[in-house]
DNA sequence: TATTGTTATACTCTATAACTATA
DNA sequence: TATAGTTATAGAGTATAACAATA
C-alpha cells in the first residue's frame, strides 16, 4: 500500500499557482475597489458595467450585460438602477421587441468613465510595473491558455 | 461571458493582462464558491479561515487571522463566529493575556476541513490542466514577481 | 411555452467606527 | 494610552425563485 499516494497530497504546484494567484488578485482588486469608492463613490461592478457600455455605443441588452459581467439577470437590474439614479446610464426601447431594452452611457456617464477608465489604466500599469514587457507577454499568453483550456472543457459537459 | 473584452483601444498591454487575469480568477473563485456551498453549504472566507487554522495546530489569534485574510476585526468575529455555531473551530484562552485567545480548529472542524481541502484541491488540479508543470512553474514565478514588487513599493509608501 | 426583465427574499461579506476589557 | 476583540451600522453583491409582460 502506497500511503504517500493515498491521502491529500501537500501542496501540488497547481494549488501553490492558485493560491499566489488569488491572493495577488485580491490585493489588486482592493485597491482598485478603495480607489473607486474614494475618488468617485462607485463600486467595481458598476465599472465593470460602464466598461461594457463604453465600447458598445448602442447600447446592450439586459441579458447580454448579465452574459458578459458573469452575473444574474436580478443582479443586472439593480446595478443597472443604481447607474440610472446617478444619471450615468439610460434605458431605451428596443425597436420590435417591448420586453426588451438597451442600456447604454448618457453624455456625463462617458464622461465620467473616460476619467475613471484613465485612472484605473494608471493603477494597473503601476501593478505591474515589476514585469517587463516580455515578461507581461508570458503572463497573458500563460494566462490565456489556462483560460482557452478552462473554456473548452466547459464546453465537453454542456 | 468574457469580461475580458470590456477595454478600450489603446490598452497597455498591462490592462489587457489585468483584465484577463481578473476574468480567469473570477471564474475559477466562482465555481469554488459554488462548489463549497452546494457540497458543504460553506462559504470561501469560511474555508480560507479554516485554511488557515490547519497550517498552525495551536491555533491563530484574531489579529493574526485578520492580517492573513486581508479583513478587518470585525469580519472576522462574524466569519469565526459562524463557525463556532458550527462546531468547526473554538476559542481558547491565552495564558497572560486576557483579551487574546486563539482560534483554533475543533476535531471535527479538522476532519471535515481535510475532506473539503481535498476536493478544493482536485478543482484547482483541475483549473490548470491546461498547463504542462514547467509552465505552472513559469507562472508561478511571474505572479510571485509582480507580487514582490507590489510589496516592495507598498513598503516605499509606508 | 419560452424569453425578457423585475421584484422579493435571505444571506454573506465588507468597511467604518464606537465600544468594552485588559495591558 | 494602546491593544485585543466585539458590536452596531450601513451598504453592496449574490443566488434563488416567483412574477409580469411580451414573443
Amino acid at each position: 500500500m502506497d500511503m504517500e499516494a493515498r491521502g491529500h497530497s501537500e501542496h501540488p504546484e497547481a494549488l501553490r499557482l492558485w493560491l499566489r494567484m488569488l491572493t495577488l488578485t485580491q490585493l489588486i482588486e482592493k485597491q482598485v475597489r478603495t480607489q473607486l469608492r474614494e475618488l468617485w463613490g462607485t463600486t467595481l461592478p458598476r465599472f465593470d458595467l460602464m466598461a461594457q457600455l463604453e465600447r458598445k455605443p448602442e447600447g446592450l441588452k439586459m441579458n447580454e450585460l448579465s452574459r458578459r459581467m458573469m452575473v444574474t439577470g436580478g443582479n443586472v437590474t439593480g446595478i443597472t438602477d443604481q447607474l440610472v439614479v446617478e444619471g450615468l446610464v439610460e434605458r431605451v426601447p428596443v425597436e420590435g421587441d417591448r420586453r426588451a431594452f438597451l442600456v447604454r452611457l448618457t453624455a456625463r456617464g462617458r464622461s465620467l468613465f473616460a476619467d475613471m477608465a484613465n485612472q484605473h489604466e494608471n493603477w494597473i500599469v503601476a501593478a505591474f510595473e515589476g514585469l517587463s514587457p516580455t515578461e507581461v507577454e508570458a503572463l497573458h499568453l500563460l494566462l490565456g491558455k489556462v483560460k482557452q483550456h478552462h473554456h473548452d472543457s466547459a464546453l465537453e459537459t454542456a
